[in-house]
DNA sequence: GCTTCCCTCCCAAAGC
DNA sequence: GCTTTGGGGGGGAAGC
């Protein structure tokens, strides 16, 4: 007779038949251990050693790969950065009083574009996930559409039969969301290579047009599919309300539009599925609004060599490395966010050249400012893995000698906008404001 | 039925 | 200062 799976092993079976699509990190005491083929492609992509445990019904070895639990980062970062789907199984039980196996379940599934933990992350970018929703597509393979349309210059439609795309992109490491709607394929295409994300998630029938997917070649993110029903916009629509808690979309200006209401929903689908968190801290969503801001494609941005130089695509010598003097990593990416997208409101250009020269003008201030910035650590950050509950004591710590600096900072600031408003000897003086946008 | 041993990677401690 | 060793903790196979 043939010998059966041992308990544990039935159990990574049974999780991974859930979640074929990623790699199971199974933990088993102080390690996370992956079986099967999974151990194999582990082996291989992280290069550790390829061993065996126990044996299948049909009296072969099984594989095994693991790595020790305070190792986990790394690792997870390596693996994303390859384009594999990590699923976190962690026991659910205390072993001392387990009957049997410990009881295990599915804590997180960590993709390229959800990755929180490590410290290779880049402070300085945003690592974006994105979701994109066709609208007004025709079922493809009806025909083809490519051949129905080629030569009617209808270059919006002929490429993957949508008339317009909902965009969406979030930063779970910050809980910044995100979305707009662009007009055909090239504007798409900009928006991906503007905002660079690291996963993009789309129905399978955008990728069922070969012609779309050879256009984003270039784009270096990792496309998955993602059920076209999660993007039908009924059911964003609910995913939404049902998220923010509210009876319309309307705070957020994108009532009526409903493409960008379509990626927006199945976005937040998908961070919940994989995350398994309410993801409460995602409170808002910002329109981008490009009549508020100047449209620089990836073209521009690239031959002003904002962000990478031409050379060999670094940041040597590009506007982002000379400007770039922030002290923390929120600054960092807040600058990056102007530079990308900058103001076409003349009184808002002008508050922040005010502040800017506020603050040139006053060294001392700056002095003072950078002394308490210096010791502010990545608070977006922290918060986030505060709430997805992967913090650390030292994260902790971190958030809380950050947060103590910020009545200082406070301070600072009142004092000089209490100087401002009693030097009226100098009315036409740049003023320093407290708003948001500076 | 009980005990011992095995097994990934990492790091501290021991030994040289 | 460098190298070697063993513990960390689960689960299961093997030995007694």
């Amino acid at each position: 007779m043939a010998r059966r799976l041992t308990p544990a092993m039935q159990q990574f079976m049974d999780i991974k038949k859930e979640h074929p699509d990623c790699i199971l990190f199974f933990r088993m005491g102080d390690f996370y251990e992956t079986f099967f083929e999974d151990a194999r492609v582990a082996s291989k992509e992280l290069e550790i050693t390829l061993t065996k445990r126990g044996r299948t019904p049909a009296d072969k070895d099984i594989p095994l790969a693991g790595i020790p639990y305070h190792a986990l980062d790394s690792y997870l970062y390596k693996l994303t950065r390859k384009g594999y789907k990590v699923a976190i199984v962690e026991q659910l039980e205390d072993p001392k009083f387990a009957k049997g196996v410990v009881k295990r379940g599915l804590i997180r599934i960590v993709t390229p574009g959800t990755v929180l933990e490590s410290k290779e992350l880049d402070t300085r970018k945003n690592n974006f996930v994105m979701a994109i929703a066709p609208l007004g597509q025709e079922e493809p393979g009806a025909g083809g559409i490519e051949k129905r349309r080629a030569g009617t210059g209808d270059t919006r439609t002929e490429l993957t039969g949508a008339e317009s795309y909902g965009i969406a992109f979030s930063d779970i490491s910050t809980g910044e969301f995100l979305t707009t709607s662009v007009e055909g394929i090239d504007a798409l295409l900009d928006c991906i290579r503007k905002y660079n994300p690291c996963e993009i998630i789309l129905p399978e029938s955008l990728r069922e047009f070969p012609a779309f997917m050879e256009r984003a070649r270039d784009i270096s993110a990792y496309f998955f599919d993602y059920p076209a029903q999660k993007f039908s916009f009924e059911h964003a629509y609910q995913a939404l309300l049902s998220h923010f808690n509210t009876d319309s979309l309307s705070a957020f200006f994108i009532d009526d539009n409903k493409a960008a209401v379509m990626s927006s929903g199945a976005l937040l689908s998908y961070l919940k599925e994989t995350q398994k968190t309410q993801l409460s801290y995602i409170n808002t969503i910002r329109l981008v609004a490009e009549q508020e801001h100047m449209v620089l494609d990836a073209t521009t941005l690239r031959n002003l060599e904002i962000f990478a130089n031409l050379h060999d695509s670094s940041s040597k010598g590009t506007l982002f490395s000379v400007v770039n003097h922030t002290t923390t990593a929120m600054g960092a990416r807040l600058l990056s966010q102007w530079l990308m997208s900058p103001l076409l409101d003349l009184a808002g250009i002008q508050q922040r050249q005010d502040a800017v020269q506020a603050l040139s003008d006053d060294v001392l201030l700056q002095k003072d400012l950078a002394a308490e910035l210096r010791h502010i650590h990545d608070i977006q950050r922290l918060i986030s893995k505060i709430a997805y509950g992967s913090a650390n004591a030292r994260d902790v710590v971190s958030l809380r000698s950050s947060l103590a600096r910020i009545p200082a900072l406070k301070k600072h600031l009142s004092q000089k906008l209490t100087n401002q408003k009693q030097s009226s000897s100098a009315p036409t003086s740049p003023s320093l404001s407290l708003s948001s946008s500076s």
